[in-house]
DNA sequence: CGGGCCCTTGAATTCTCTCAAACAATGTGG
DNA sequence: CCACATTGTTTGAGAGAATTCAAGGGCCCG
C-alpha cells in the first residue's frame, strides 16, 4: 500500500470539463453544470499503483476519473484476488460505498490518475434537488451492473481463450469510445497478472493463453501493455458483440 | 418458453403491501406510499418456469416480487448459460432494461411468482418528483452491483466446494431475512442444474460437490430443493460472512 | 552489479469436463 | 392400471483443462 500523492489542483469549473468534448458523453444544461460545479470539491492526482479506496474503509469522498485507468478488486483472506472491473475517464468511483456504507472492494490506480473529487456527505443533495442528475447516477449504476453481468457470464461459461479475447475486446472498445480525448493511449495498460486476476485464471495459464492470441495475430504483448491488433477477431473468438449505448452521462 | 399466465389481481394499495410487515424493509412515509401506489399498475401471477423478461426484448414493464423466487441469466449462442443472481420478494426486476434500453438478460420464475407491475414509461417520474424514492432505486442498483461483485469473486477465485458453500449460504441468508413474511419456505427451490449454472460448473461435478457438502452434514438435498442444515458451517467452508445492511428499501 | 518486476517454459499434479449409463420420482395417455 | 416419456439425480471412467512447482530470461533502476 503506497501513499496517495495528493497534488491538489485548482477547482476547474465543470463547464470546462475536458470530458465534455467527447461525443459519447451526453450534453448537459447550464443549470446542471452549475450544480455539479458546486458539488465538486477539488481534483486529485494519484500515483500508479496507489490505492484510492480500500476494502473495509468508509471513504469521505467519491471520484470521477478525468484521465488514467483504475481497477476495482476484491480479495479472499488467503490473498486470492479477483479484479471486478476497470474504471476509465468519466467513470464514477466509490458510489457503492457511499450508498451502502463501507467499501467492499478496493480501487487501485492502474496508471497515474487524475480524478475529480466529490463529497460523500453532500451526495444526497443530488436526489433532493436535481432529478436529472440523480437519474444519471442510477443510470451509471445500472451500466456497471450490466458490465458485471457480462463478466460473470464470461468467467462462468467461457473457455480461457474466449475469456481473454472477450476481456481485451471489451477494454479496447471502451478506449475507442474515449478516442477524441487527449492523453488517451490506444494501448491497454495491463500486466498479465492483472489479466489473470480478471479472468479467474492462474498467471501461467494466462500467459499461455495470451500467447496463443498473439500467435493468431489478434494482439501484441508489449510488456505491461497490450496492443489490440484485431478487435473484430477477438469478438469473434469470444462470441461477443458490443451493445453499449452511444450516449452516456457522467458527473 | 411457456406462456405467461396473466392472472391479474386487484390493485391493492401499497400501504397494505405485505412486504411492509418485514422488519428488514424500511418504513415509508404516507406521501411515499401514495406516490408508489399511483405508480403501480397492477399485479400479476406467473407460472413456475415461465419467462418474465427475455434477453433482447424491450419490456414495457418492470416488477417488484411479492412472493416466490426468480432468477436472472445470460446465455451464449451455443446454449451455455450463466445464472447471474436470484430475485426474492422485495427485489426489483427489469430496472436495467428500463434504464439502458433492451434487456440483456433473461428473468425466469423459479417458483410460482406473484409480482407487482410498474410502467416503464412512467419510471422517470420517480426522479422528477420524488427524490427519496429515486434514491431508493439507486440504492437497490448499488446493492445488486455489490452482490454481483461477490459472485464474481466467488466464481473467479473460489474452488468448487467453496463456491457451492458460498452460494447456498448466501441464498439461505436472504431467505432468513424474509422469515416473518407469509409463504416464505425455508428451503431453497433449486435443481442441481440451477446450482451448476450459477457456479459455472458442469452438472456432474456440481452433483459430486453437493454430495460432499451433504455428507459433511451441511445441507440436505431433497430433489429440486435444498435444505441448509448448517449455514455457519457453509460460511466457514466458503470463507464468507454476510455483510448486508439491516434496513433496505423497495418499491 | 544486484534486486525487483514481468514474462516465459516445462513437467507433474489436480481439478473439472464430457461421455455414458442407470435409477427414482412424476405425470400422461391408453 | 400399465407403458412410456420426462425430469432430476447419481455414478464411473477417460479425456481434457488448468493449477502448482520450479526455473530461467529480459529489462529497468538505483
Amino acid at each position: 500500500m503506497e501513499m496517495q500523492s495528493a497534488a491538489k489542483g485548482g477547482k476547474i469549473s465543470c463547464s470546462n470539463c475536458p470530458l465534455r468534448s467527447n461525443s459519447h458523453f451526453r450534453e448537459f444544461t447550464p443549470e446542471e453544470l452549475a450544480f455539479i460545479s458546486r458539488f465538486k470539491t477539488g481534483e486529485l492526482t494519484i500515483n500508479q499503483g496507489s490505492t484510492l479506496l480500500m476494502e473495509g474503509a468508509r471513504s469521505a469522498h467519491l471520484y470521477t476519473i478525468l484521465s488514467g485507468w483504475a481497477f476495482r478488486s476484491k480479495a479472499l483472506e488467503d490473498g486470492r484476488r479477483q479484479i471486478l472491473n476497470y474504471a476509465l475517464p468519466g467513470d464514477l468511483i466509490g458510489l457503492q460505498g457511499s450508498l451502502l456504507g463501507e467499501m467492499q472492494h478496493t480501487v487501485e490506480a492502474l496508471t497515474p490518475l487524475r480524478v475529480c473529487v466529490f463529497d460523500r456527505n453532500r451526495l444526497g443533495e443530488i436526489w433532493e434537488r436535481f432529478g436529472s442528475l440523480a437519474f444519471d447516477v442510477t443510470w451509471m449504476a445500472a451500466r456497471e451492473e450490466r458490465i458485471l453481468d457480462e463478466h460473470l457470464l464470461s468467467i462462468g461459461r467461457r473457455s480461457a481463450s474466449e475469456r481473454a479475447a472477450y476481456l481485451l475486446a471489451f477494454l479496447q472498445q471502451r478506449i475507442d469510445k474515449l478516442q477524441n480525448l487527449t492523453k488517451v493511449d490506444r494501448v491497454l495498460p495491463l500486466t498479465q497478472a492483472h489479466v489473470a486476476d480478471t479472468l479467474g485464471l492462474s498467471l501461467v495459464h494466462t500467459n499461455k493463453t495470451l500467447r496463443k492470441l498473439a500467435q493468431g495475430g489478434l494482439i501484441r504483448w508489449l510488456g505491461s501493455r497490450c496492443e489490440v491488433l484485431d478487435i473484430e477477431g477477438l469478438c469473434k473468438v469470444a462470441g461477443w458483440g458490443d451493445t453499449t449505448p452511444v450516449s452516456r452521462p457522467f458527473l
